[in-house]
DNA sequence: TGATTGACAGCGT
DNA sequence: CACGCTGCCAATC
């Protein structure tokens, strides 16, 4: 188990719930690097495993669709979100709604 | 070892 | 509101 950035990634992705969203941006600072969002991008590209890193889950700050290199890219991407019920609004997702909340440790 | 890349973010126009 | 440029970071070639 490394403590490499990636892994920490990949578990973090891995953690998203259906039905939510989250930001590369957030993920970076989940991962305790908050500057290392196109890293982020990087990694899902690669996408070492597709079925267990949902990296259709993983979108940019203002809640609209980036990159995807699967088949159909965007378009793909915002129909397999919408079947997984998050709400979009246009070509933008209602993050108001469907933004993943990282761990609700404390409380 | 060094340089380039890239699925981002933020600010300016 | 839409588009463009710059800055940042780790991975990959």
């Amino acid at each position: 188990m490394q403590d490499n950035f990636k892994s920490r990634v990949y578990k973090i992705i891995r953690k998203i719930p259906i039905g939510k969203v989250a930001t590369y941006s957030q993920i970076a600072s989940l991962a305790d690097h908050p500057k290392a969002a196109r890293v982020i991008g990087q990694f899902m590209k690669h996408n070492p495993d597709i079925p267990a890193t949902p990296c259709h889950r993983v979108i940019g700050s203002d809640g609209s669709l980036t990159g995807y290199s699967g088949n159909g890219g965007i378009k793909a991407k915002r129909q397999l979100l919408l079947r997984e019920g998050v709400t979009f609004h246009n070509n933008k997702i209602n993050l108001k709604v469907s933004l993943w909340k990282p761990d609700i440790t404390h409380l």
